[in-house]
This record gives structure tokens, sequence and C-alpha cells, in this order.
DNA sequence: TATCTATATAGATAGTTGTCAAAATACCAA
DNA sequence: TTGGTATTTTGACAACTATCTATATAGATA
């Protein structure tokens, strides 16, 4: 998790990834991810991962934090891992979700 | 439009903007620009608004190269402008869009 | 086995959203 | 003013979504 200092005026610069017109499948593609994390309870969901020291948190931490049912949880975090944007791993009984960072990186740099 | 080469990999960053645990609103305000973004039709508008020589397209322009009725259109310019990624000016009887890029960045940065 | 805990799934419902056709508005020009 | 073109607004409708409760499944342990 590196401080960034990017050697030029991000400001002045246009979104790199929109730079030529997409294609009405590119555009559906892409949106299928973005709806993903265009949703607050999702985007809590993402925070709070992203916030823990060893980048997973499991089920029951995320609805204790989380003003929302543990199922709506569960719910939301199948949203997340079928785009690819979490990835699962089970824990004994626990289930622990983290960031895949490679996905995360690959859409934030078409909206940058 | 600067070609970026940023020095670091940016591959093991994790994102920058949700580093910290989102509040509720703080998600719901984040949400709500988001939104505006997924959804493909106004992301072909926001490409194709980019790839302008002039950074900015009309109203006809878009509903020519999108196959959509111009009034659906017309909906989504106000949904991008109403959440700041667009701008609005009036020249005769056309209409041009043009990017906030600093809205853009803003929103771009959390995401990064 | 029986039981407890953690998680996922199913089903229902209220609310939101993308689209179009039709109508209204705004602006220019004859 | 009248007519024409560009854009916005309105109203309607089908499709989708976030949430809940209730139920089912999976795994650990006594």
């Amino acid at each position: 998790m590196l401080p960034l200092t990017i050697p030029v005026d991000v400001k002045q610069c246009a979104p790199a990834g929109l730079n030529l017109p997409l294609e009405r499948s590119q555009a559906e593609e892409l949106t299928r991810i973005l709806k993903a994390i265009a949703d607050p309870t999702r985007l809590q969901i993402l925070s709070l991962i992203n916030a823990q020291e060893e980048g997973a948190a499991c089920v029951c931490d995320l609805a204790e934090a989380i003003s929302v049912s543990q199922p709506t949880i569960s719910h939301h975090l199948k949203i997340l891992t079928c785009v690819g944007l979490l990835e699962r791993e089970k824990r004994g009984t626990w289930a622990w979700y983290s960031l895949n960072r490679e996905q995360w990186n690959s859409v934030s740099a078409l909206l940058s």
C-alpha cells in the first residue's frame, strides 16, 4: 500500500480509459463491474475489507459493522465476488473475503 | 491528455480512497456519482465527449452515435450533469456538453 | 449422533431505473 | 409572426434491485 506521488498534474488529464468511443458491448462489460461498486453497502464492505490489517474480513465481522442483516451482507458479497472484485476463502466455519487487486486496478485504470 | 507512466507498481496498491471504513453517509454520497457512471449509455456518452477534439459534443451528435432515442440521451445527460460530471453550454439552438474534469478526478482518485 | 454456530439460499416486496412516444419549450430565420 | 429545428419534459411501463424473514446447508464440537 504505497503512498503514491504521481509526478504529473493528474488534474489536467482526461479519463485515460475513455479516450476512445466505447462500443456498446465494451460499455456493458465495464458497467457490470461498476454497478457492483455503485452501492453504499458494497462500498462499505470494500472499505472495511481494505481497512483490515491482513486485507480480509469474515462475514460476521462485516455484518456487525454494517447496519444490514447478515443475509443481505452475503448477498452483496456474492455480487462483488461474481464480478471478480472479491475472493472467497473458507477457514473452518468462517468465510473470509479479500480484495482482488488486479481486478480492482483494471477498473480504476479505466476510470483514471 | 498525458500518457501517464507511473513509477511504482500500481498492482501492489490498495484502493487509496477506501483505506478507511466509510461512514454510511459518505458511502451514499459516493454512490450517487458512481451510479451515474455505471450505465452503458452514459459510459458511451462520456467516452464520446472525451474523444472529441474540443472536448465537447452536442446532443444531436450523441443521439446519432448512440442507439437510443434522443429524449433518452437528454435524460442521461441530465443525470450526468446533476452529479457534476458534465457541464452544459448553450450555443444557439444547440446544447453542448463537456466533461467536468475536476469532478471526474475527484471520483477516480477515490477509486484508485 | 445431536447441537451449535457461520454462512448461503429462497421467496416476497417496495422502490428504483432505463426506455420510448408524445407533448412542451427554446431558439433561429424567413 | 409563422415555421422549422434542437432540446427538454412528461407519463407510462417493464425490468431490475436492495432488503427482509424464513429456511437450508456446512462445519465444528460435545
